[in-house]
DNA sequence: CAACCACGAAAAATCGATTTACTCCTATTG
DNA sequence: CAATAGGAGTAAATCGATTTTTCGTGGTTG
């Protein structure tokens, strides 16, 4: 029955042990770096290892020893770039420890968020970095407190009592976006966001708030949030602008915000920046190759992952000081989708 | 020093087992759904998994078994809307059978994909979906291949003799957008795309060519392949426009071939669709949102997904069938970026 | 020269499940 | 009524490692 040479099963380790005429211990003790070994025995089970291509089997190896090494990475999507990266990064730092990364996607749900975190759980994974679809205050930061779990907690967060945190620095950031568009003589200027993600989303709207209102009192600043659905934010954005509004600038607190955004400036034939401004957070590689290049904010992927795992495994290692929230600093891109609104003639609605 | 009581270790199928005043074999078959159980014992242990909170370790649950529920899956990158959803799609079906999925990124190196599918194997995982960086001839499929792995490849392939393929119906695509092309009397027409992606790249060149030469067999159709860098691909378009080479409409086969392209015309002054046509393979979120809306192929995603977890799943369930090549159909979207040559003048370089 | 120590290695326990093999019992059948 | 079949359950083996315990051998010391 055996057609395939292939398909035979994997060396054990005491299939190498038997090979080098030694215990399994001794092999384990071998491949761990151990050094209490007799030099000639070590050669030994290295041939033999050699001989065979024998390799550790992660999962058995995890079973007994007291930390798995597995981390876990739950992001609210895959699709953006910016996750994307984020999930890159935190896979090639997980690796350089030698440690395996299960990622999965809460697709915007909170609920899923549980159940993933729970499914990780049963893993017990060594550590999880959780991207909260909502904000640190939501039931997945909550199972994790209540299990014992150890973890940080990514982008859409400020700081928890339990949880080490890093993010963006939206209010930074924010201000910078501020100070350029009230620069460029903007007096009257459209927030679009979502409410949902509580604290991020108020940081970055107030930072640009007070930056704003600090550099020209008389600046007059709207703002149109959705709760968290975007297709209702494109559809009170649309009544926004049917009601005649007409800001010279718009800034997204978010990448599908600014997708929104540009698509309503599409429908009704207003062409950025001559007719409005735009400026977003959050980069995309596309914006620098249309026409006009959009202005974004750029958040610091890798700085984040970096400091993420960096706080992760110091918890992991047994860290007990109180969490520390790290706000890493973003690049404001100001692109041609911002211009003077002086310069050009406000079109009529 | 028990300072925390969330702290405590879970609870083993024996903790159940003592509580409900059975043997650890009786929960197992209570929790593997098995019947030869008194219906009273079954409540008692369903009681004390109840109370205790007990959930399967599956790391110790899949060592003991025969197979291990774990799905390996290896994309090129995750940055991209493409591979996002794809990652996105393979968790859920994954999910659906009690899998969990491995992800990894080979960051577009064929080096990195050898040994990511070498740890994949360490941890014995079911089965693989592979997308490679190259094609379906590269060390990884090899290395598949002469360890007995079971996987699946999918889109940048066409057929291999040892592994079913799934991947979008570049060809069939690549023929509509000729069709459109042609018949929006483009005459002279350039293709850019990456040479090293040969079968697949191969099928899209040779689809648009077929069927434009069909049409209308006076066409020109220029071609810049660079090897396997965007960077260098970038440098050769410019050298190509740069000769005074005026193509009424550029077909790009991958998706940053379609970024380049952009900044390229941008560099140039040149806009879509008066200046020069363009149309992608691969659509994006943001073409459909800037001005002008970029045509492109869209890859139908989902299918590829669910037929590649199809056919790896029914592998895994020992279906010795000779492998099958899947091709998907693709939608081809043609957006505002394509015009037709003779209602505008071209510009001088 | 007996007692003790250090070293290296093997034996055994362990991690948390699943699966096999075996033991009771009860019910059916010839 | 003895024999057999089947149901329900348990003890023990197993998966493939790591870790703890035990053991034997030499060398040192009092």
């Amino acid at each position: 029955m055996a057609h395939r040479q292939a398909q035979q099963r994997r060396p054990s380790i005491h299939d190498v042990a038997s090979r080098a005429g030694v215990s399994a211990a001794t092999v384990s003790k071998v491949m761990a770096g151990v050094t209490t070994v007799k030099p000639e025995n070590a050669q030994r089970v290295i041939d033999a290892v050699e001989l065979l291509g024998y390799r550790i089997d992660p999962l058995a190896s995890d079973l007994r020893r007291a930390k798995r090494r597995i981390i876990g990475a739950i992001m609210p999507e895959f699709e953006s770039e910016f996750f994307g990266q984020m999930v890159t990064q935190l896979e090639s730092f997980a690796e350089q420890r030698g440690y395996t990364l299960v990622a999965a996607s809460s697709r915007e749900s909170e609920a899923r968020e549980t159940e993933i975190l729970a499914r990780m759980h049963d893993w017990r994974v060594a550590g999880v970095v959780l991207a909260p679809v909502r904000n640190e205050h939501g039931p997945a930061a909550a199972f994790m407190k209540a299990n014992g779990m150890t973890g940080v907690l990514i982008d859409r967060v400020l700081s928890d009592d339990a949880f080490d945190t890093v993010s963006a620095d939206s209010a930074s950031a924010s201000a910078e976006v501020a100070r350029e568009l009230i620069g460029k003589d903007h007096r009257h200027i459209l927030v679009v966001g979502l409410s949902e993600q509580a604290a991020t989303g108020r940081a970055r709207l107030e930072g640009f708030r007070a930056a704003a209102r600090a550099l020209a009192p008389d600046v007059r600043i709207d703002v149109v949030l959705a709760e968290a659905d975007v297709e209702t934010l494109r559809a009170q954005l649309r009544d926004y602008f049917a009601k005649g509004e007409r800001p010279t600038a718009v800034y997204s607190l978010f990448l599908k915000g600014t997708l929104v955004a540009l698509s309503e400036f599409r429908r009704r034939g207003w062409h950025c920046p001559d007719d409005i401004s735009l400026v977003g957070f959050d980069d995309a590689e596309w914006m620098q190759v249309t026409w006009p290049a959009i202005a974004a904010v750029v958040q610091p992927v890798r700085q984040i992952a970096g400091h993420a795992m960096e706080a992760l495994f110091a918890r992991i290692a047994g860290g007990e000081e109180p969490p520390i929230a790290r706000l890493e600093p973003c690049k404001v891109l100001m692109r041609e989708s911002v211009g003077s609104p002086s310069l050009s003639q406000p079109k009529p609605t």
